[in-house]
DNA sequence: TCATCGGCATACCTGCAAGGTATCCAAATA
DNA sequence: TATTTGGATACCTTGCAGGTATGCCGATGA
């Protein structure tokens, strides 16, 4: 029968990539490691590492079980956390992630904000990411829910339920010569050069950006593209360029950056979307989805 | 630190209801079992069980740990299955590279679209790119296999198998003088001026192509050179010169090139090859290379 | 090409924690 | 109050993880 210490060496030498070291690691000599590695091969049936002149390596087959032992090592780990804190009396655990872009969004902290308040006993646990790597932490339950811009790559699995529609705005630098405008229309920015966020591997803002763009009878100039959309906003201070940017990312008051309403682009708005696993119809991620809805309801017809 | 032994006790007593009937379920005595529990009691410092007179309960944080248990157990058990499949070739994940010019050969897509569908537990990571960029990537073990169509630079260390020998076409603009006739001889073609895909740093299909002219009494004209083989089709459509391609580009279809059969330009080919690293013996490249292999010996007795 | 080294494998011993047996004890029947 | 049921305790036994010593193989370098 399989057991966790076997696991937790097999992930600590694949880690390591090295018998020896994994064993220093582990705090214990290198032999019995070796033998527990070779008796878990026995036991799978499977050879897990090639044995280089130096170090080892998973195999294909070796690698997809270091990552299902991974999984088991963290559950279990986490029993221990599951249980003091059901020991407290207390309800649950949430964990909720949002995209840099949606972490300005005054109704993701609102709405954390309320949860948190009305579930007093309810742990939340908030992690802030890039679309794609939310949805992954989805799949792999490391989240139970998701504020996310955009449907990214594959979603097998996941509900995404829209809940707002923002508006866009212009970010220019300081001082910029359409700055003192008030309104500004697409094509009165056909001869800036624009920032981005790098292109996400699916569908997204900057696709929405570009096909407006086009529209309004131009293709922008790309100066340089970020990591995140958030960083943006800092090359727009550094003067590389221009971008749009959802409304509330107003908020962040960067210096040096002045915000511009947009002006008949329509159809060019930034959706914030709820991400949830399909399957996952727990008393907490259900209450917390619908709870979100009503609230993205009642401020579409207050808008 | 948490065993798994513990938790499979844990889930068996609760199940049970009872330490002594799970402990024969178990095949072990009941103090023993007794012992376990109570042990993992201390070690989560949390009262799992409530003791009545008759059997055991419970207690509300209990059910918490023990569903939580249950699913640990419930995935460690998967784990054996998930090596033998790994081990199968059922799992795992395989790089496949091929060159631009491949991407467009039937036989290439059909091998992936075969071992995708009689995988599906593989992840296939696909990458376009020239043929010493694939030969590098496979080196640096960032690919598995790639289907080239020359054998570049330094492929020390790696199989370069051939595959299929593809005939040549001659690649016309639209209304072009020659572009009525059903086949055409390199002789023909001396007047006119080629355009090329850059020369890759190796031996490739612009030497076999120069060679082949050559032998056909005239050195032919350059006119321009493009960095991919497909690109140059699109310098044939603008109308700066003819080419040979690979008879599969003819699916490309693009606008303004018109295709004609070459005659009588023996071992004028583009052969078709697999690259794989020598030393990777994988279950999952082996049977990649296998299939492949055996589906183009079918493909060449057909032809 | 031979010496050295780095690093996994093998052999064999030791100690601890899981398992066994015997027995106790508390509460629920009768 | 006697009996039964079932968990707890005490104490012995054993199997498996861990330790030390050493072997062996391939890679590197003089």
């Amino acid at each position: 029968m399989i057991e966790l210490r076997r696991l937790r060496y097999l992930v600590t030498v694949a880690d390591e990539g090295h018998v020896t070291r994994a064993a220093e690691r582990l705090g214990i000599a290198q032999p019995p490691l070796t033998r527990q590695i070779r008796l878990l091969e026995a036991e799978l049936g499977v050879t897990l590492f090639e044995r280089l002149p130096r170090g080892v390596r998973p195999t294909e087959a070796g690698r997809v079980v270091v990552e299902a032992a991974r999984d088991v090592v963290a559950r279990a780990e986490r029993i221990k956390e599951i249980a003091t804190r059901a020991a407290r009396g207390e309800q649950g655990r949430l964990a909720i992630g949002y995209t840099s872009s949606a972490a300005f969004h005054p109704f993701v902290t609102q709405q954390i904000r309320a949860f948190r308040k009305a579930r007093p006993g309810v742990l939340l646990e908030l992690a802030e990411d890039g679309t794609p790597e939310l949805v992954k932490a989805l799949k792999d339950e490391r989240l139970d829910a998701a504020f996310i811009r955009s449907t990214s790559t594959d979603v097998a699995g996941l509900a995404i339920e829209p809940l707002l529609e923002e508006k866009m705005v212009v970010a220019l630098p300081a001082g910029h010569r359409l700055a003192r405008e008030s309104k500004l229309t697409l094509a009165e920015l056909a001869e800036e050069t624009f920032v981005f966020y790098r292109r996400p591997t699916g569908p997204g803002l900057y696709d929405a950006i570009m096909a407006a763009c086009l529209a309004a009878g131009f293709s922008p100039a790309v100066g340089q593209e970020a990591p995140r959309l958030s960083s943006t906003l800092s090359l727009v201070a550094s003067g590389l360029g221009v971008t749009l940017t959802p409304a509330s990312m107003q908020r962040m008051n960067v210096e040096d950056v002045q915000f511009v309403r947009l002006k008949g682009a329509k159809g060019l708005v930034a959706p914030l979307l709820l991400a949830t696993r399909r399957r996952d119809r727990s008393t907490l991620v259900e209450a917390f989805r619908r709870e979100a809805k009503a609230a993205a309801l009642k401020t579409n017809v207050a808008a």
